[in-house]
DNA sequence: TTTATAAACAGAACACTGTTCACTATCTGA
DNA sequence: TCAGATAGTGAACAGTGTTCTGTTTATAAA
């Protein structure tokens, strides 16, 4: 049996990402494998590998589809919001709801592990750039003198803290969080970090001696 | 062949925790197997899986020992620290300085998942406990005036912090930031989120936390 | 219309994986 | 000396990702 054309190359490419990312929906990755993948949809183990190149590829790019929903639903949701603060607190809710609504999904796109030295794709870090770029233009609005430095890092602060607090909130394991919620979490870290960051002028780095 | 009685049962699996932790020193987790351990320790794999229940539980059980070591390492370092900002300070540089020398022992410590909905034990929860009750003690003694439960959840935004931090500098993949170092990007995190936590209602118990 | 070529798959085989179970040696206590 | 427990193995099993060979079909040229 060979030769079915029943979908284009593309059309079996959507196909078994959609497969992919119903799965994650409700189970976690561990327990998905090449071959449901492949029963899911109605073809061979090798077609899959045929198509995407190996099971860590078609994974990454599962992955790379989490990574645009979440920056999708981070757009719109401050699409209409000027106030930068506003809109920092709201980017947070964002990834807090969708790490609890698809944890598992949530789970591979910051977890997924390359198998070696592997170099892996430039569309991936410019996706995980897009989403830091999020928190990097709010910043800029907030009206505190900075440098661009200073911004790129308090970006990546605000994301690791909201990484993080994702984690305790939603994280399965040993490190769920069972006495603080996620927005507690989020409302305290947000409001003390950009209190006392709005408050400064001064470069940070300037500041290194002074704890 | 069977009863060797080389060693005994605490000693194989003391032999078996040593062989992963000196092959996660090198290699990353997903290389390993449960047949590479008994070849590395030379016992069969069953006999592995006797000692230890499954090879998820000797995964769970060397996590267990990397949490001790960063618990140890932690302590250690701030025992003779009075300032408890300078304290929470050293903390972060203990937990990145370990993520980034044992990033492998590090990444199966957090991100290790239990198969299914399976119980994780009591013991690992209470580590990671004692891993946040670092940060509580600290907060504890600021001398700002908080509720346990503020001090609870502060608590929790500082590793989260810390946490993500680390992952942005040791961890590898997509994550990786280049145009930060984690020095930068921890002391902005503390500085900014303690300046601003210690300020609220400073103003009554001003002389205790001046430097 | 016939023929060559390339594309689209499938199937079997391979080297792995963790786990189970029957089994055998050896040690220990009576 | 003789059970019985203990320590350990080896083979088998079901599952994994990947590779390679082969076959069917669509397409283009003659």
């Amino acid at each position: 049996m060979a030769r079915r054309n029943e979908h284009s190359k593309d059309e079996l490419q959507r196909l078994t990402l959609k497969a992919v990312k119903d799965f994650l929906t409700l189970y976690p990755p561990q327990e998905l494998s090449l071959r449901k993948v492949a029963k899911l949809i109605g073809y061979a183990p090798a077609t899959v590998i045929n198509s995407f190149g190996s099971y860590g590829e078609l994974l990454l790019a599962a992955n790379a589809e989490a990574l645009d929903e979440l920056h999708t639903l981070s757009a719109v949701a401050i699409r209409d919001e000027n106030n930068p603060q506003l809109a920092l607190r709201k980017l947070s809710r964002v990834y807090l709801a969708y790490a609890r609504k698809y944890p598992y999904r949530w789970h591979l796109a910051f977890e997924h592990r390359i198998p070696d030295q592997k170099v892996l794709p430039e569309w991936q870090k410019s996706r995980i750039d897009r989403l830091f770029a999020l928190f990097t233009e709010q910043l800029s609005r907030t009206g505190a003198q900075r440098t661009l430095q200073d911004i790129h890092i308090a970006s990546r602060v605000i994301w690791a803290g909201v990484h993080g607090i994702c984690l305790l909130a939603a994280g399965g394991g040993a490190l769920q969080e069972k006495h603080a919620t996620g927005e507690q979490m989020l409302d305290m870290f947000l409001k003390n970090f950009m209190g006392s960051y709005m408050k400064q002028e001064k470069t940070y780095s300037k500041l290194s001696t002074e704890i």
